[in-house]
DNA sequence: TGTACATCAGTGAACGCGCGTTCACTGATGTAC
DNA sequence: TGTACATCAGTGAACGCGCGTTCACTGATGTAC
């Protein structure tokens, strides 16, 4: 039954982004290594050819939704002017549950607290993902405020995460789009007040 | 072995609380029936003469760290501005973690998504929670704006859960901080421009 | 280029373990008279 | 107020179950000559 190199590459490839959709629609806590190999059309005995570990998946996994979320970010913003890239930013994170197809979910706000519960190396993962997504915005807020662009959009970032955590536990879909909306507004405010010559 | 109602009653309450200060430090799915159990100093059958479920006493447990936060900010602003309660607010949610007792830990924050897993009474018991808490920051914005309070205390909100929920996950407590600090300054910020004449 | 052997991806059963929950039992507490 | 019985909080063993992980096995792929 051995598969060739580019099998193998493949078939790891397919269970670290089933586990990704899977830890981010389901938890990282109730998905179980079985479940995950049955998604990918495999069996239980196949995943230990590939990871040395459920936790070493779950790194994996969340790193591949990171790339996913920014690479999506990057390619949105490209050739905006910095105020356009920025709201896009916002609004596409902020609206990231809202879409119907839920690709492109960011695992600080779905996954949150339990990224600080896993091991080193998937809080390592998820520590440069929110630099990335931090350090994006910043590139872009740059040329619209005078200084501070890396702690304003530190601050940013911050109530992104917690506006699309809140709107996830609230089970009534009318009030977690006001959450999401009234962080989305008190972004703009603080966005007007910041810019340069304001 | 029969207990007296008091004896029970307080046996309840020593279950709760412990098992609430377990849920938060070690995440609601890492905490068993037994180890709660054998922390309030008891065997794992008892259980059952409290609670219908595991889930019920996450509930409970919740409910009873949103009163214990809820109560202590009630009690710490007392007497203060509107400018100072809004303040001190702020600066102890966002310290919530690094105060080394740790009490006083919020659930919207410190378990995050793991209460949109739970059954509609932990979600109902958390949506709850983060209500009373707009409520409070509100209260005292009121007299701070001209309109939108709730608004604003609604987005301020965001901030905090997000920021204390990136921090727990960043292990190096240098950039944790930082993570706290640029969130505490951006709400600044964002109430240096929202005041009444400003 | 062909042949012989080593490698290893994937299978499916099995492992030990800890979980939530149930149960028969004990004996002090609560209740009815 | 005292007595007899019912209740039920707490114990500790046991239940079934699903988990992460291991293992012997298969057979196609990769490698050495």
């Amino acid at each position: 039954m051995r598969k060739s190199r580019s099998d193998t590459a493949r078939t790891r490839k397919r269970i670290v982004s089933t586990a990704s959709k899977m830890f981010l629609s389901e938890g990282v806590a109730h998905v179980g290594t079985r479940d995950i190999m049955a998604a990918a059309s495999m069996t239980q005995g196949g995943f230990y050819r590939h990871f040395k570990s459920r936790e070493q998946l779950v790194a994996e996994a969340n790193d591949a939704a990171f790339d996913l979320l920014l690479t999506m970010l990057e390619g949105e913003i490209a050739g905006n002017s910095p105020a356009e890239a920025v709201e896009k930013i916002v609004s596409l994170y902020l609206n990231q549950s809202q879409n119907k197809k839920r690709l492109y979910l960011c695992p600080l706000a779905i996954l949150g607290a339990e990224l600080s519960h896993g091991d080193s190396n998937v809080r390592a993962v998820a520590v440069r993902g929110y630099q990335r997504l931090v350090q994006l915005l910043a590139d872009s807020l740059k040329p619209l405020v005078a200084s501070g662009a890396h702690e304003l959009a530190s601050g940013i970032v911050s109530t992104m995460v917690g506006a699309v955590t809140l709107a996830n536990i609230d089970p009534d879909p009318v009030t977690a789009h006001a959450i999401l909306r009234n962080s989305h507004s008190t972004i703009q405010a603080l966005l007007a007040h910041s810019e340069k010559g304001s």
